[in-house]
DNA sequence: TCTGGGGTCCTAGGACCC
DNA sequence: TCTGGGGTCCTAGGACCC
C-alpha cells in the first residue's frame, strides 16, 4: 500500500502559521512577480477565487470580500516544507519527497486493518510538530492514492482528510465518482479528448484496454496509466538520493527590460543561482541554455510554454564552478539579444549533469580547479549561513531593475534572525 | 533502374505534474 | 497596464554506423 500526504492549501496554511487572525479566513498566496494566484485558501476557493488566475483580475473580488493577499515567501515555505518531510520521515520508513507539499509513504509494512488509524496519526503528528494540516490518500498504487486523496479533500470534514481504498469495492467507488480529468496523469488535452469519446469518469478510463491507451494516452505512459488504475503498479517509489536531470533558474522581470547589460546581469544571477543547486547535490553540467522572452511574444496561447529565443553551449568539460557557467551564458546572451526588443523574462538551464566526482580532466586545462571548488564551497557555505547572496559575482550587478516585485511578502519567521516571531 | 536490416544517439516538441 | 517557476518522461524523426 502507498500513502499520499499532502498539505492543504500549503503556502496559505504557512502564511496562517503566523497570522493566527485569518484562520477560517480567505487567504491567497501570489506567484513570484505577484503575478497570479497559486494558493487559496478552502475560504478563497468557496468564494471563487480561481487557481492560477491573474491578481490583476481577481482584484474586485478580493476586495469585495476583504481576503488576505500575500507574495510568496519561498524562505518560509522552504523551511516548512522541510519540518513537513523530517516528520514524515520519523514515521515512515520510506518517503518519497514529490514536491514541496507532497509526499509518497510506502505503507507495505501496515496490516489493511490499521491502515486507516496510522493515516490518522500520521495527519494528527504532522499538525501537532508542524501546524501544517495535510490529508492522506491510501491506496495499492500512486495513481489510486492520488485519487483516495482528492476525495479526501473534498469534502474534509467527511473524510476527516483521510481516505483509504484498500479493497477492490472501495475503489471502484472511487472511479466512479471520479471525472476523467481529475485522474493524475490526465491533463487538459487528454480529458478533452477522452470526454469527446464518451470515457467521462475515472472508471471508464480503467476499462479501457493496454493498446488503445498506448495509441492514445502518450504510449506507455497510458499503459501504465491503465494499469495503475486498476491496482497495478505502474510508478514505483523512487530513491530520495535520485539527482535532478535538469536545474533550472528562470523568472519574469520586475519591469520590462531594453539593455543588454542588465539582461546580462540577471542571466549571470540567474546562473549563479542554478550553480548553488548543481553544487547541492554534487552533480556538473556540461549544457547551458539560455533564453529571453520578448514583450511581444504571445503568452495568451502558449504561455506557460518553452521560450522561442533560445540556444545552448556544450561545453568542453563539465564543470559546477559559477564563473565557468557564467560566461558562456553570457555569452549566449549576446548572441540571441536584438537591440530594440522589450524584454519580460529570462532564463538559464543547466543539463547534460553528471556526477561532480566523475568529471573529465582535460588535458589542457589549468590547474586551478581545486582552488574553484574550494571558492565555491566558501561561498555557498557564507551564503548559506546568511540566507542570502551576501557573496556573489560582480556580473551579477548591483542595480538590478529586473529583480521581481514581492510588494506583499510576509516575513521570513524561521530563517533569519531579525525577523523572528516576536511575542508581546 | 536498382535501393537491406538493424542499431545508436541526439534533438525538438508534446504531454504531464505541483 | 498587470498571466510563475521548476521539473519529469516519452515519441518521432534525422544523422550516422556497420
Amino acid at each position: 500500500m502507498k500513502a499520499i500526504v499532502d498539505c492543504n492549501s500549503f503556502y496559505c496554511s504557512c502564511e496562517r502559521l503566523f497570522r493566527p487572525d485569518l484562520r477560517q479566513k480567505p487567504v491567497v498566496v501570489l506567484s513570484n512577480n505577484d503575478g497570479c494566484i497559486v494558493s487559496r485558501s478552502d475560504e478563497a476557493k468557496k468564494l471563487g477565487v480561481q487557481m492560477a488566475g491573474p491578481y490583476f483580475e481577481a482584484k474586485p473580488l478580493i476586495r469585495q470580500h476583504d481576503i488576505s493577499v500575500f507574495s510568496s515567501n519561498y524562505n518560509l515555505y522552504g523551511d516548512l516544507s522541510w519540518r513537513v518531510m523530517e516528520t514524515l520521515r520519523s514515521l515512515s520508513p520510506k518517503v518519497e519527497v514529490y514536491s514541496a507539499d507532497e509526499a509518497f509513504l510506502d505503507l507495505g509494512h501496515i496490516a489493511p486493518d490499521d491502515l486507516y488509524t496510522t493515516a490518522m496519526h500520521i495527519r494528527k503528528t504532522v499538525e501537532q510538530w508542524t501546524g501544517i494540516p495535510v490529508s492522506i490518500g491510501v491506496a495499492p498504487t500512486k495513481t489510486l492514492a492520488k485519487l483516495a486523496n482528492y476525495v479526501a479533500k473534498k469534502d474534509k470534514n467527511l473524510s476527516n482528510c483521510v481516505k483509504v481504498a484498500a479493497t477492490r469495492e472501495e475503489q471502484i467507488a472511487l472511479l466512479q465518482s471520479t471525472r476523467v480529468g481529475h485522474v493524475w496523469g490526465v491533463g487538459w488535452a487528454y480529458a478533452e479528448k477522452l470526454v469527446n469519446q464518451g470515457i467521462t469518469s475515472a472508471w471508464d478510463l480503467s476499462l479501457m484496454r493496454e493498446e488503445w491507451a498506448h495509441r492514445h494516452l502518450g504510449g506507455v505512459m497510458g499503459v501504465r496509466l491503465i494499469r495503475e488504475l486498476n491496482g497495478i503498479e505502474g510508478r514505483e517509489m523512487v530513491d530520495p538520493l535520485t539527482n535532478k536531470r535538469m536545474i533550472a533558474t528562470t523568472r519574469m522581470f520586475g519591469q520590462p527590460v531594453t539593455e543588454i547589460d542588465d539582461i546580462k546581469e540577471a542571466v549571470a544571477t540567474y546562473t549563479s543561482r542554478a550553480a548553488e543547486k548543481l553544487r547541492r547535490q554534487h552533480s556538473a553540467a556540461k549544457v547551458v541554455s539560455v533564453f529571453i522572452v520578448s514583450k511581444e511574444q504571445d503568452y495568451s496561447i502558449n504561455f506557460r510554454r518553452g521560450p522561442s529565443m533560445g540556444s545552448y553551449t556544450t561545453l568542453p568539460a563539465a564543470t559546477s564552478v559559477t564563473n565557468e557557467l557564467i560566461k558562456p551564458a553570457v555569452q549566449l546572451v549576446d548572441q540571441l539579444y536584438k537591440k530594440g526588443n522589450v524584454y519580460k523574462k529570462a532564463g538559464v538551464m543547466l543539463s547534460g549533469l553528471v556526477p561532480d566526482s566523475s568529471i573529465q580532466g582535460n588535458l589542457f586545462e589549468v590547474p586551478s580547479r581545486n582552488g574553484n571548488r574550494f571558492l565555491m564551497d566558501v561561498i555557498d557555505n557564507v551564503n548559506f549561513s546568511m540566507r542570502d547572496d551576501v557573496l556573489k559575482f560582480a556580473s551579477s550587478g548591483t542595480s538590478r531593475d529586473w529583480k521581481m516585485r514581492q510588494e506583499l511578502r510576509s516575513k521570513r519567521f524561521t530563517t533569519r534572525w531579525e525577523e523572528l516571531f516576536e511575542v508581546s
